[in-house]
Order: structure tokens, then sequence, then C-alpha cells
RNA sequence: GGGCCGGUAGCUCAGCCUGGUCAGAGCGUCCGGCUGAUAACCGGAAGGUCGAGAGUUCGAAUCUCUCCCGGCCCA
């Protein structure tokens, strides 16, 4: 059984155990009680009548361990998920795992010591795939254990797993339904190729993730017009491998293209290139003739290796210039660009317009056949240099260097990539992209502009998905292709599979090699059908997860009582990725989308603002953060920033965020230590009954709560929740701690029961208790130990862990919105009142008789009435008083004073006069005849003069013993006389404090009795302590107080003070409980 | 080249949607204060042409346009 977490750590009755929040004393112990203790399991199966909420885990991919943004990502699903579940939600909480695809094949090549395919070949597919297997299991358990670390609340023991057989089915499924809409197709597609992974990569997400900067050959080729001797089109090229596969030229119809003569020569090319490729090059031109692109549509010129390339002589219908808008750019190489449907998207595209023949030499791992004739044998890469030296022979190469470009790589292997034109099964997603589209307006985006922009300009840009992939460790595709007479079945599920076998007892493991031993009977033609080779592209294995996981097709009920899913949270990489291929293939398969809302969040980049990885050594594990912090910290720091913006990873923030926990906790140790000191029992005084004896500021503060309670709430509804974070964190710093902690020191310190302290006592504890509640979303290892040890300990009926309490509903009748107004007004003048005293150099400690305030706002006054204690135990003055204009002006005088040097030029010698004239006189009432008559009239001498506002200034002249200052919705005066009594109960509360710091020095129970000694410097200072003797006696619970003049004291412990410039020697003995 | 996002104090960031006490917070520095919850906290000082320029407006960090820098995505 598990009872309270023991620490080892100082106990106190029913309170808090630890005096110092630390983490690593107890988080790893609620970690243990969760999961193996059956919390979750307990937490999970209370019943909850609110609604569903299934929220769908983006599956991590199994290779790397996480890094602080991963668990970023983990952590707030884990606040939507508990915010949920609070609110009385039925959430569904799997997480999932992605474990197939081409980076487990590389991880296992690697391990297994495999360079090629072949080498998989040869140790055998089932082998290897079982390796596969393996790696991919033994990484989802590591995996597992970093999330669970994090106190992040999933189904850890039932994730859904995309090598899983209802993964597998889901995308036969779908394949299926795809086929059946005529979505499905097989054809001559060129792809990015991997030459070492042997395998196409898809255009999307495994391209675009390895542009690196490499060089390249960057040559200019003359390609000899048919008929014209002398004369050629320029064409440019950073792929001269390219060339044995040339088949066309294109140019842009509506441009400029020039012939110019260059010595002996005549070239073709864009009038717009003839000067920078003059320059480059260097060379002279007389330009000929100019004339529209489109003129030159048809025109033959002979291939630049006609004769080294076996295929370039076998093709017919090539070999032309042909027309492009779209394609072509003149502000780029010669205007005249190299077509090689075989080696280019967009030259595959203009080659299917002009039926051009494609042209494809290069095998699979990137090495010419002997289709190429003279460079068979040659990889791509060695080609390049031969095929330039090649044309510099036939004196075809105009010029040649080189150029630094970003280029493409394997997202794998890192190898460059070629592309190729290869047979490839397809997904016709252009054909739904309108109905993509129309899914999109939908969701809910958080932000708005994910949606609205990034993901929208995704989709309208949207290509056809190319799904199949080359390789073992993936779906096999359900496809079975008739050997006899080519057509093609499509296999929707296992059961499917087995009745339609031929050999339906190899319907084992769905996966390679096996399920490639099972035959279909052809219905058509009665021969044999085999699967086609490929397996489907990983990224189709997450994208069917919204039903895969509920085991749809196979069993309907999860997936009637679940689809869609309401909520997921993934990073902005995944706009290309997750977003998309579920979108796809959601349309494709139920016409309709299949997650409701979606939070997109940022990268976390390391202190220097790069993206973290692990090889370049800035990678920064949760583990690390959590050795020193602690989880709730790591939770707590991150939860902080807007989530869909990059967040800059600091040592330093987390810092500030451990600070703001410790500040959390001590408020807690705070109110727990009083209340138990006084045995508090929360169900004798309920708030409720309480209600009209309460103190304004208990009523403020609750207000306060209900607020925060009311923003957190909403936000989290919107899926905002650094929004609920930071709304809880500055009430708790700002109005708990700051604030109202500080307002009822004084009502829990007093002995004896007294109504105002149960009020305190009540309220302080409803407080903490809802502001509790909202952090156990954010920091659930600190609010599950406050709540046991302090709260649940007080009521022992509540539910055995926080995560099982509900949310606090927000209660308006709370709300007190003028309360809340008018402590700021107070909040505000005691903000001047301290920096009158700083400015006056008076510590809060020595207290003043007076704080008056003048005001013209009835909300001040009020103000001022409601919260008159609060002022003036907050400025430590004896009375806080409103005061009218008339007793204003008796402290503050308003006068004028003339300025000499606007004065001076008027009066000449007279000026004087003038300056005691103006001396004398009143400023209200000089103000009063300015404002109405414009100017001051006075007589001197019997010369009448004027004065108008320029000549002079108002000031305020302040009376002796007061300091005036100014707040915004009036003035403050506060007397700076201290007479005798105000002195010396200055002096008491020095002594009271330097009481208390000895009895913390010697670590006292706050509630044992000690003996005070105390050794005055003077006759008149003992006759001032003794003045306050008593509330000294009852401020520090002495039982024995003695003073005496100047005498020695040796016994207790003792320590000389100097206050105010005098020497005071206090002895100290603790006595006990007495 | 196009789309989106960001560019506010030495550092990390809030404010921007809904123009006007918005020029802020925390950290760091210096000075003062407070403290029987506090290895804490509070106040003051110092520190910013709110990336640059133009426009709209009585008024722009905020709205519009252009540009510069950084990031992501596309081509």
């Amino acid at each position: 059984m598990w009872g309270r977490i023991s620490t080892g750590m100082d106990y106190m009755v029913g309170g808090l155990t630890l005096k110092r929040y630390d983490p690593k004393a107890f988080e790893e112990d609620i970690l243990r009680w969760w999961f193996d203790g059956g919390v979750y399991e307990r937490a999970r199966s209370k019943s909850r009548v609110k609604g569903r909420f299934y929220f769908l885990d983006g599956p991590p991919y199994v290779t790397a361990s996480i890094h602080v943004g991963t668990a970023w990502n983990k952590i707030m699903k884990d606040v939507v998920l508990r915010y949920r579940r609070m609110r009385g939600y039925e959430a569904r909480d799997q997480p999932g795992f992605d474990m197939h695809g081409l980076p487990i094949e590389v991880m296992v090549e690697r391990i297994l010591g495999l360079k090629s395919k072949k080498d998989i070949e040869v140790i055998g597919v089932d082998r290897f795939v079982e390796e596969c297997r393996k790696y991919a299991l033994d990484h989802m358990k590591i995996l597992t254990e970093q999330f669970k670390n994090l106190g992040v609340w999933m189904d850890w023991n039932n994730p859904y797993m995309t090598i899983s057989d209802d993964f597998i089915e889901a995308v036969w499924w779908l394949i299926k339904r795809a086929d059946e809409r005529r979505l499905l197709e097989e054809g001559l597609r060129v792809t990015h190729w991997c030459p070492r992974c042997e395998t196409a990569l898809a255009a999307g997400y495994e391209v675009s993730q390895e542009y690196r900067e490499v060089e390249d050959p960057s040559i200019y080729v003359k390609l000899p017009i048919e008929g014209r001797g002398g004369e050629y089109i320029l064409v440019w090229t950073t792929t001269p491998w390219t060339l044995p596969a040339n088949v066309a030229v294109m140019v842009h119809p509506d441009e400029n293209y020039a012939r110019i003569r260059v010595g002996d020569e005549v070239y073709i090319l864009a009038e717009a290139r003839c000067k920078p490729l003059s320059e480059e090059i260097g060379f002279e031109y007389e330009v000929i003739e100019v004339f529209p692109g489109s003129k030159l549509e048809g025109l033959r010129y002979k291939p630049p290796l006609l004769e080294e390339v076996d295929i370039q002589r076998s093709v017919g219908g090539a070999h032309i210039i042909v027309l492009s808008r779209e394609y072509v750019d003149v502000r780029e190489g010669t205007g005249c660009v190299h077509v090689a449907p075989g080696h280019g998207e967009e030259d595959f595209d203009v080659g299917l317009r002009y039926r051009l023949p494609v042209l494809c030499p290069v095998d699979s791992k990137g090495v010419f056949d002997e289709r190429a004739g003279k460079y068979k044998g040659l990889t791509v890469w060695d080609a390049n240099k031969v095929i330039v030296e090649d044309l510099r022979g036939k004196g075809l190469l105009l010029y040649a260097s080189t150029v630094k470009h970003r280029y493409p790589h394997c997202w794998r292997c890192r190898s460059r990539l070629i592309l190729r034109a290869t047979r490839q099964w397809v997904l016709k997603v252009t054909a739904i992209r309108d109905r993509l589209l129309e899914e999109n307006e939908k969701i809910f985006w958080i932000p708005s502009w994910a949606g609205e922009s990034r993901f929208r300009s995704w989709l309208e840009g949207v290509r056809d998905w190319v799904i199949s992939r080359q390789r073992y460790w993936g779906i096999p595709l359900p496809i079975w292709v008739c050997s006899s007479c080519g057509s093609r079945v499509i296999v929707g599920s296992r059961d499917e599979l087995r009745s339609r076998a031929l050999n339906p007892d190899d319907v084992t493991d769905l996966h390679r090699p096996w399920i490639d031993r099972v035959k279909i009977r052809c219905d058509l033609c009665g021969g044999v059908m085999s699967r086609v080779e490929d397996v489907a592209d990983v990224w189709m294995d997450s994208g069917v997860a919204s039903w895969a996981c509920l085991g749809y097709p196979r069993r309907s009920g999860e997936f009637d009582k679940w689809w869609p899913a309401d909520f997921i949270l993934e990073g902005h990489d995944q706009t290309r990725g997750w977003f998309y291929s579920q979108l796809a293939s959601s349309v494709i398969a139920f016409d309709s989308t299949p997650y409701k809302a979606v939070l997109m969040h940022g990268f976390t980049l390391d202190e220097t603002g790069r993206e973290m990885h692990k090889s370049w050594g800035n990678f920064v594990a949760p583990e690390e953060v959590i050795e020193k912090y602690g989880r709730d910290t790591l939770r707590f720091y991150e939860l902080q920033f807007t989530p869909w913006e990059d967040l800059r990873f600091s040592w330093r923030g987390l810092d500030e965020a451990y600070r703001i926990l410790n500040l959390v906790w001590n408020l807690y140790l705070f109110a727990s230590l009083y209340m138990n000191l006084d045995r508090f029992q929360p169900y004798r005084y309920r708030l409720e009954d309480l209600r009209d004896r309460l103190r304004p500021e208990d009523r403020w503060i609750l207000s306060r709560v209900q607020r925060m309670v009311m923003k957190v709430t909403e936000a989290l509804d919107s899926y905002l929740i650094h929004e609920g974070l930071r709304a809880v964190r500055d009430l708790l710093v700002e109005d708990v701690s700051r604030w109202y902690a500080k307002l009822i020191r004084r009502r829990v310190w007093v002995e004896e029961e007294s109504i105002e302290k149960i009020t305190a006592y009540a309220t302080f504890y409803r407080v903490l208790d809802t502001c509790l509640k909202v952090l156990a979303v954010y920091t659930p290892f600190l609010a599950e130990k406050i709540y046991q040890d302090m709260f649940r300990y007080a009521e022992p009926g509540r539910p055995e862990s926080i995560h099982m309490e509900d949310w606090p509903e927000p209660d308006v009748s709370w709300l007190d919105d003028k309360l809340e107004e008018y402590m700021e007004i107070c909040r505000s003048i005691m903000e001047e009142g301290m920096s009158l005293r700083n400015k006056i150099g008076v510590k809060l400690r020595q207290p003043l008789a007076y704080c008056l305030i003048y005001t013209d706002s009835g909300e001040v006054a009020k103000a001022i009435e409601v919260f008159r204690d609060v002022l003036s135990s907050g400025l430590n003055v004896k009375d806080v008083r409103i005061v009218g204009l008339d007793e204003l002006r008796s402290i503050a005088r308003l006068r004028v004073r003339g300025i000499p040097r606007m004065l001076g030029p008027k009066f000449k010698d007279r000026m004087r006069l003038v300056m005691e004239a103006l001396d004398g006189m009143d400023g209200v009432e000089a103000k009063r005849i300015l404002e109405s008559t414009g100017s001051i009239k006075m007589v001197l001498d019997g010369v009448e003069v004027y004065i108008d506002s320029s000549d002079i200034e108002f000031y305020e002249e302040i009376s002796e013993g007061w300091v005036i200052g100014d707040f915004d919705g009036g003035r403050i005066l506060l007397s700076t006389v201290v007479d005798k009594r105000l002195a010396a109960e200055g002096l008491a509360r020095d002594l009271i404090r330097r009481i208390q710091y000895m009895r913390k020095e010697l670590d006292l129970p706050v509630e044992d009795y000690i003996e005070v000694r105390i050794s005055v410097p003077s006759v008149e200072a003992l006759e001032m302590v003794e003045e306050f003797k008593d509330f000294i006696i009852s401020e520090t619970r002495a039982k024995v107080f003695d003073t005496v003049v100047a005498g020695r004291l040796d016994y207790g412990y003792v320590r000389e003070w100097d206050i105010d410039g005098e020497s005071y020697t206090i002895s100290i003995r603790h006595i006990g409980k007495g």
C-alpha cells in the first residue's frame, strides 16, 4: 500500500513534509505510484459523462531518442488530455509509434554491415526484416520510458504500432478504396531516386528535407542546328550526365531570342542572356536577328552525344525545339533548356505534351547501362567528367566552369539523389485537390494562419502521391498482378487474401518476404498472380492512423464511437507530412477530414538559435534537465512559450522556472504550516458558510481566482496552453504570493481563535485548492505531492489522486469587478506611498502618523473606504484619511513665482517688486484669475501692471513634516514626523525583527517559547522598549523578558545589533512548548 | 523567385487581432527596503530610434505598403 510519500526529511504534523521545493525527493516516487500503483488506470476508468475526446497522437519515428523538443510536444499533449479528463471527458489517450520505413532499414544495414540491396538479398530478406522488427520494438520501449518519465499520462501499455496487422490492413483497405475511386494508377514517373537505397523517394517530405550545398559542373553546350552549318542553339546544364537522355530543347514562346555572330559561328539564345553570357565567357558578338521563341518551334538539331550513346541513334521524333511558358526562365542559363524527360519532372511533363520519348539509360544504382553506349558501367557522377571532355573534343563545349548550389540528398543515407523515370504506383491526389481544400476549411487551426495560409498553399500545390518504394521493411502493397494477362487485383484485408489465395496457409505474417509467397488465381485468364514487390511509402502508415488505431476496417465498434479525431498537435514540419498524409488518406477513404482541430507548434532550438541535432552536439536530452531541475520545471518552462513559435532553449530560463515553482511551493508551505499549527479543519469551516464574514481582501482574492479559472478554462478550451499557464502563474506570483499572503500574515499569527483567522484560512485554503487543480494539468508532480500531503491529509474523503479531481467550475458569483478595481487603486496608492518613504528615507518598520489622500474621484474614495486597513498596515501608518482641498492646501500651498528671464525685459528695475508681489500671492487665487481674465493685474507704486501666464510658474510649498506624491487618482500626503511614541514602536519592531531572525538562526519551531533579554544603550531606550514590552513579548513568544542598560548578557544565544547607529545586545534562550 | 512566420531593454520574451496610461515583465548590474513561507521577495536607478523607410490617422510597436535580416515551406 502506498501511504504518504516518505522523503526522509523533516516532518511536520500533517503538513507539507519538505521544507524546500526539492522535486528529486518525490517525483520518482509519484511516477512509480501513478504507473505501477495503478493510479493512472483507476483515473482512466473513472466515469466521465461530459462527452468523448478523441486525441490522436502523432507517432514519433522510433530511431532517435527524444530531446527537449520531442518532450515539449508530448508535454503539451499531456496538458490537453489532463484538462479534458478533469473536465469530465472520456479521453482517448493512446500513444503511437511509427515503426516501418527506410530509416530503420538504414540503421539495420549499418548494424549488420550491409552495403546494398544485394547484400540484403544475400543474408535473406526474412532475417533482415526480423532485425528491423526487433530494432523497432526495442526502440519503442526506450521511447516509451522516456515519455513516461516526463509524467505524460497516456496509455503506454497499449500503444498503436504501425507494424501491426491493423495498420497493414488499414493501408490495404485505403489502397483498395483508392482503386475503386479510380485514384490508383501505375505508370512511368520521374521521381527522386536514391542510388544507394535503390528506391524512389517522395517529392515532398523525403526529398526537401536534405538539401545541401554542393559544387557541380556548369557547362554551355552548342547543339548544331540541322541543315545550317556553323549554327548552334546554346543550352546550359549543371548535370552533363543527363545529356545522354536528351531529346529536345525548350524555349519560351513569348520571349525574344537572338541569332548572334561570334567569330565565324552563329548562336541562338535568349536575347536577354547575350550580354551576361558574353561577359561571363568572354566573347564579342554581333546580333543578326531578334525574334520570339515561338519561331523556333520544330527546328531540329543534332544531339551532342549522337556518336557515343546508342539510344540517341535509335529514338524517333526527338531532337527538336519545343515551347514551354512555365518551365523556361530567360533570366537563367541561355534561355534554351536541355530536355531529358527521363531525368526531370518538368522535362517529363513537356515530353508528354510533345510525345517525346523517355530515355533513362541509368540503372537503380545510378550506373549507366548498355543503352548508354560508351558510358556503360560509369556512375552518373563519374560520367560527368567524361562527357564534358567528349563535348570539348567534339568542339561542342562552349564553356565549362563550376557552380555551387543546393542539391537534394537522401534523407537517410545522405547520398546524392538523381532523378529517374521508373514505373511507380501513384495515388491521384491532384484529382481530389478541391475536396482537400474544402475539408481544410472545416479544420480548426491553431494558429489560424497555419491552416488558412500554410497548409492551404501546400494543398493548392499538391501533386500526385507516389506510394511505392522498392524496399523491404514496410507495409507491402496489396497489389497482385497476373503473370499471364497482366490484370491486377487489390486485396483489402487479410481475410480477403486468405479467401483468394492459392496457398491460404502461407498467409501468416503480412510483411515481406512471407507475403510475397502468396499467389492468387487470376479471375480473367486463370493465370497466377504475384504481388508487386514494392512496399508502401511509410507516410501512408501514419496517414491511416486515425482509423487504423481503432481497428478499422476489421472492427467498426471503436471507429463508430470515436472517429474522427477531435485534436492533433504536431510541429510545423508536419504540414507536408502527417497533417497532409492523414488528410489525403482520409479524403480518399471517407471523403472527410480525419481530425477536427490542429495545434501546430514550432521547433526547439538550442541556446544559440540553431536546430538541435545529435550530430551537431547541441542536443539536450530531457533527462539532463530532469536531473538538474526536475520534471515539473521542464514542463513549466516549456509550457510558458507560445507554441507555434520556435522555442529557444535556455538553461537560465529553466532556472527562472524553477524559482517560480519554488515560490509556489513556499506559498503552500506557508499555508500548511499555520493551518496545522492551528489545526484548521477545512470541512468545519466552509467558505460558503462564512461568506458574510469575509473581509474585503478575502473577497478580492476569491474574485481574482475566479477570473483566473475562467481565463484558463477559456484558454484551454481553445488549446491556448501557454495562456492558461501564464494566467495561473501570474495569479499565484503577483496576487497570492506578493499580495494576499502578506495581507493575511497578521491575521494568522494571532494566537487565539478569531473569526479573522478562520476566514483567512478558509479563503486561503480555497484559493490554494483551486489553484492546485489548475496547476495539476501543468505541473502534475508538484500538484500531486501537495495534494497528498496537505489537502488529502486534511480531507481524507477526497479522491486518491488530484488527477481524479474535477476541474474547478467557474463560479461567477464570486466575481466582483468593483472590488478588483478598488484593489488596483489601493495598490497604486501603496506604490506611491512606498516610493515616498523611500524618498524620505524612513524605513517601513517605522510607523508614521498619517497618510492623507486627496482625490476628486468617488471610486478612489470608495477604494480607500473599503481597503483602509490594508492601506494603513501596508504603509505602516496610524491613520489613512481622505482630505478636502482646503486641508490639502493647508499642507501643500500652491504658490506663484515669477520667471526672471520673462519679467526682466518687461519691468527692468521694477522686476524685484513684481517678484515680491507674486511671492506673496496665493497660487490657487492666481490660477483662478488667470483662467478667468487671462492675466493678473497688479498695482505697483500706483501703476497697473499685467502679468500673463508665460511670466510665471506655479509650485507647491510643502509644510514642514510632510511629503507629497501623486498617484493615478489623486495625491498622497505622508506625515514624516516621528514622535517619541512612534519611535518607540519603530524600535520595538526593529527588535522583534532581530529576535525573529535569531530564532530562525537557531531553527526554533515557530510555536515554541523563548526567554528574551536585551541590553539597551540608554535609559531613554529602556523606556521606549518598556513601552512596547507586551507587543514584543507576544510577537516573539517570550515567556521571560528583561531589559538592562548597557549590561552584559552572557548566556543563551547572544548577538549584538546596530539599530540606527546605537548598539543593542539581545540574548534568547529556547524554552520549548511551554 | 513565391508562400508563411519572426525581428520590442545586455539576455529570454509579453503587448500587436480590437490604434490612444503599451513602451512592459523576468533575468543580469547598482542602490535602498522588507521578511518566522521564502538560498525568497519588494521598490528605485540604469538600459530600448519597438529591424529600416514611407503611408493612413489628431495619434502607430499596433493598420497598409516597400525594403533589410533570420527561420520554415515551396519552386
